[in-house]
DNA sequence: GCCCCGAAGATATGATCAAATTGCGCGCTG
DNA sequence: CAGCGCGCAATTTGATCATATCTTCGGGGC
């Protein structure tokens, strides 16, 4: 589906102010936009909560209102963003039972992918994976939160990639799309020390092909981040 | 999410003709393209592979081209189109790796759906879904496509409102999104008469509250229809 | 077989209209 | 007299359209 993904969402990782504008076959303006949005909501740059207005957005990304407009739409469709009713725009709050309900379709769909991914496992994805997993630390041992959301990203992603299940891969996306706002509440709460890391055993059980291993460690990730995620929104809601 | 989902196209199932315009807070005509591609798409009246314009809409729909833009931007989003990457859009083509994800992850979903659906069984529930199979078999027994299509949309649809997961449900309901094209086909294949339909095992499971044993019928159901769909796709493929 | 050109369609902008929120001033009550 | 709430108006924001520009595809000429 998304053509221009992979490549140009890789881009904004390495460099984020890559201004690639008149270069031949360049993404359309929408479609910039929404990576744009999309890189920002899944690596925690908006607040759950916050109010997300085209106008705001045509001025801060230089664009104007139709693309901006496209992409607010996919991303409501993602279920990264939240229409009010009243025209609103909004970053989505996870309530208690929408976090079970993710956490549920997360824990089928990435297991899965796990296991494909493990049956198609090859040397060298053991060995990007371990380099990611040391950006991952690294990360970590410096408190750069935005570097860590971004390699852990990264870690899943090329892992799943390998699991060549497109639709299924997609479908993850859009589920770490929707925790992307509050992992960064949990963060700025917790710190990056005790952030859960099950790629250490990810990457032993990927070395025998031991898909049942990684889907195992998958769903301990999955489990553990979500319930960081609980605790946050429990305090919260104790709080108003 | 889709605020007036439920209301427009239920209407829209009882009257397409409706054309609600001026009528106090109607929806946005973004959202009344989408609600009227989204049925066109759920009920077979698109066929796989078909080219989307977006002139051709705001021609056929009597709209700008701005909503009709947003509208074709989210349906993509769904998975219920597809961008061919050189700025064109059409109705996607299930391929048997699609099927094969397509399916994995419907019963999943469907399976937990109806397992919750069940725990919340109210008999008003069993007594609706039985006037609605009651419509569906009618429809069945006069041949009636387009019918058939709706009422056993219908069927499911108001059982998954029943888990109380609307997270899950939207989730369904897209995969129903990217299955419609190809039930059309089925259909025009098959004929209406040998259709899957394991409503009445459903019902005398949900009259007991027996959530396993709605699960099971829900992913027998959804095995036949994709046995049928990949039928199809397997002739199609040695035709061309 | 390759290249150029015309038509069809897609992208993007800015203007215009409508709706909703915000802030302010007034009157009412304690 | 001070605080509170209500309703109107100003402003912000969203929705839609018409238009201008650019791409891509297909046919005809070299």
């Amino acid at each position: 589906m998304d053509i221009w993904n992979g490549t140009t969402l890789l881009n904004l990782i390495k460099k984020p102010a890559a201004k690639a504008r008149k270069s031949p076959s360049a993404p359309p303006v929408h479609e910039q936009v929404y990576q744009k949005l999309r890189a920002q909501i899944l690596f925690g740059e908006m607040a759950p909560g916050q109010a997300v207005t085209i106008q705001g957005l045509t001025d801060s990304l230089g664009a104007g209102m139709t693309p901006v407009r496209e992409a607010i739409r996919r991303l409501i469709s993602d279920g990264a963003l939240m229409f009010q009713g009243n025209r609103r725009v909004s970053v989505p709050v996870l309530s208690a039972t929408d976090v079970e309900q993710l956490t549920f379709i997360r824990k089928k769909i990435e297991a899965e992918l796990a296991r494909r991914a493990a049956q198609h496992a090859s040397p060298a994805l053991v060995e990007e994976l371990e380099r990611i997993d040391a950006e991952v630390d690294s990360a970590i041992s410096i408190g750069d939160v935005s570097g860590y959301l971004m390699q852990n990203y990264r870690f899943h992603s090329v892992l799943y990639d390998y699991a060549d299940a497109p639709i299924l891969s997609e479908m993850a996306e859009r589920l770490w799309l929707r925790f992307g706002p509050s992992l960064r509440v949990v963060c700025g709460r917790f710190g990056t020390q005790n952030l859960p890391d099950r790629h250490k055993e990810m990457l032993t059980a990927l070395r025998r092909r031991d898909a049942e291993g990684v889907s195992r460690a998958i769903e301990q990730d999955v489990d553990q981040g979500v319930q960081m995620v609980t605790a946050v929104l429990a305090e919260r809601r104790s709080d108003s």
